[in-house]
DNA sequence: GGCACCTGCTAACTTCTATTTGCATGTGGG
DNA sequence: CCCACATGCAAATAGAAGTTAGCAGGTGCC
């Protein structure tokens, strides 16, 4: 998936996981260096809770990966890195993405009716 | 703004404006042709109140710009048409941005008064 | 045992976002 | 004049997202 078309609801669900200072932070210090949870924690200074919440929406989203380890003295340690993607965000990618998008209502076929209401 | 590299925050509001269903619509609507309100209102079949707020916050990002034109008739219509773009999203990029990130505390503005935190 | 690490989760709170509803304004034309 | 169509905005609501606080379990070591 990465680099490859995204559908509108992954793309949807990429950009709202990248849309995030936090999030950012994270890709971009997993990009450096894999890291475990806490050691990942206290790097960026935001508590463990808070730092779980944002890995596992990136997880969601694909963007990283997670592993879990046991240290040479027994204690596991789950360490994260982050996912190679590539997407090029364009108008054009994204009215390709579009017709990809589930919308609330099934509006299937082309614009092509014009709706009459009050 | 197109294809050089946004800054971290730039980059947030920029993923953050296309994490949208509706947003991703409007900019495909109109990469197609350009339109005004009320006629995008009709063929996204949104109500007008929520495409102007859509439309405030893409143009906010400069995703797209507006004109407003009068017509033959006297009628005055704000046209909107897409702003070219192109943003390569990848994990390098996101650490290129993310040191420009203003930091939790650091409250980006003209001057306003430092309160005491807790 | 108690302390220092590692992990995980949920409940509750706060803040932001999306959406609706209603009103106000201006134009042209039957 | 009143209707149809264009614009704009603010207040209020519902819902999603972010954040904290607290509790749970596991291992190694003095």
């Amino acid at each position: 998936m990465s680099g490859s078309s995204p559908t509108g609801d992954e793309l949807v669900r990429l950009l709202g996981t990248l849309a995030n200072p936090h999030r950012l932070r994270i890709v971009a210090a997993l990009l450096a260096e894999r890291a475990y949870v806490s050691e990942l924690a206290r790097e960026l200074r935001i508590s463990r809770a808070l730092l779980q919440v944002h890995l596992r929406k990136l997880e969601a989203a694909g963007l990283v990966t997670a592993s879990l380890e046991v240290s040479a003295e027994g204690k596991a340690m789950k360490f994260y890195e982050v996912t190679p993607f590539s997407i090029q965000l364009t108008p054009q990618a994204v009215a390709a993405a579009v017709p990809t998008l589930s919308t609330p209502d099934s509006v299937q076929g082309d614009g092509l009716d014009e709706g009459a209401r009050s």
